[in-house]
DNA sequence: ATGTCC
């Protein structure tokens, strides 16, 4: 007979608080309840729910109407500063309303040094995406957000532009063959890495629990808007930083992060920051570990680790495919988009987070892709303070996944595809170009925060599906 | 973003 299951978003969808009261229901009725259908244990849980004290004198439902009444409240209680530190928008007329709402809030916590919101700007949990936040001394682990360590790789191949259309088969297996998509994907055998050897893994516990599937999913590509492609990296004019002479190249680029490596750490952390921090419920994504405090150097220590491992992940994909061409990168760019540094912003240091957002600093270099069919950039920051040193990480979506499964039509799909020259692997409706704003637009939008010092056009393209 | 589990 199949065991009772019941998941948290049963218990929302019948109500339930995004309380504590959430894992003792389900706690209770796992262990005591487990012939119980679903429906039937719902059903218990619903009638405790509606009077609580009916239930108190239960040796066993009890435990759950208890954690319905009042208790002590744990952790120190804050509110939002009145007025939010000033903030710099750029491309304000394609931001949404949500994205905007979210970075005046964060701007008003009482960490909060400067922010700034870059033109892909869309909401997200907690910091919108696109949301550069300075605080002082705190580090807010949803402020990262969940892909910790999420980032932009690119190789650049002294191979004949020709190539890519001539050899397509050739391209497209090495695609293939050396990634792995899909939400939990994880490889049979794991990759040897000296990430892997990290002190760190041993010393925090709750890495050392997440050791074996990291292992595992080293070098892996997930799902969402993730991908590994081949394209034409174009350069027309000498940099000194970027130092590549002109010319047009094949370039291997891929976006990623750091699986459910990030993800646990960015949630373990963010559930320890709001227990020892209440905020308004508007802000409770917002909470922040103090760096002076155990609890804030450890996330930072795993954090930084997670960075690394994703780092990692697409140096494994990046060393497959050269090796498997036969050739060594020229050059390769690479960036974080969702991370956080310590750094000294207007002569103050100050700990800076980027959530989907391309560092900037003078001189550093980044790459800001379009979509699977539109022209992305290798970028160098000019170090603009009004940006925190900071550019957009993408054209930014213009619908939400849901609304473009819906609006879009896999006929439209192929045909834009067809006429961009656009070889897809994989790849869903939610991801096609329609879904993304258009990237020259946000390019313009902040053209004095980055100088363009080369393009990457899309020819084969890997995703999830 | 992640095989979500508070």
């Amino acid at each position: 007979m199949a065991k009772l299951q019941i998941r948290g978003k049963d218990l929302r969808k019948i109500g339930y608080p995004e309380t504590p009261v959430v894992s003792v229901a389900i706690g209770v009725m796992e262990q005591y309840y487990k012939r119980h259908s679903l429906e039937a244990a719902l059903q218990i849980l619903k009638d405790i729910m509606l009077t609580p004290a009916d239930y108190l004198e239960d040796p066993v439902l009890g435990k759950v109407a208890k954690a319905f009444l009042p208790e002590k409240e744990e952790g120190v209680e804050y509110s939002l500063n009145r007025d939010g530190v000033p903030f710099s928008i750029f491309g304000a007329g394609d931001i949404g309303e949500g994205a905007l709402h979210q970075m005046y809030l964060a701007a008003k916590l009482p960490v909060a040094v400067a922010g700034a919101l870059m033109p892909d700007a869309h909401s997200g949990y907690g910091l919108p995406i696109g949301g550069v936040l300075a605080t002082d001394n705190a580090v807010i682990p949803y402020g990262v957000g969940v892909d910790i360590g999420c980032r932009m790789c690119l190789s650049v191949f002294d191979i004949p532009a020709g190539d890519l259309d001539r050899k397509e088969s050739l391209f497209t297996r090495e695609l293939e063959a050396a990634t792995l998509f899909g939400s939990g994907a994880q490889f049979k055998e794991a990759e040897d890495h000296p990430i892997m050897d990290r002190k760190t893994f041993q010393e925090i516990r709750l890495l050392r629990s997440l050791h074996a599937r990291a292992w595992k999913q080293l070098g892996t590509s997930g799902s969402g808007n993730h991908f590994v492609e081949f394209g034409w990296v174009e350069v027309n004019q000498w940099d000194p930083v970027l130092k590549l002479d002109p010319g047009c190249y094949v370039g291997l680029l891929s976006h990623s992060g750091s699986r459910s490596l990030g993800a646990n750490i960015a949630n373990y952390y963010t559930r320890l920051a709001r227990s020892k921090r209440r905020l308004p419920q508007e802000v409770n994504h917002l909470a922040w570990l103090s760096l002076d405090e155990e609890e804030g150097m450890e996330y930072w220590t795993a954090m930084n680790l997670a960075g690394d491992y994703a780092s990692a992940c697409h140096e494994v994909i990046h060393t497959r495919i050269a090796s498997s061409l036969g050739r060594k990168p020229m050059r390769t760019v690479e960036n974080h988009h969702n991370f956080a540094w310590r750094e000294i912003h207007e002569g103050k240091a100050v700990i800076v987070h980027r959530k989907g957002a391309t560092p900037a600093g003078k001189d550093v270099l980044g790459i800001i892709p379009g979509s699977m069919t539109a022209p992305g950039f290798i970028v160098k920051g000019r170090g603009v303070p009004a940006s925190i040193s900071s550019a957009a990480h993408g054209a930014g979506r213009r619908m939400s996944r849901s609304q473009a499964m819906a609006s879009i039509s896999e006929h439209a799909f192929k045909e834009e595809l067809a006429k961009s020259g656009v070889r897809l692997i994989g790849g869903g409706l939610d991801e096609a170009p329609f879904a993304y704003k258009d990237i020259e637009t946000v390019m313009r939008a902040q053209q004095g925060l980055v100088d363009v010092v080369g393009t990457f056009r899309p020819r084969i393209v890997r995703m999830d599906g």
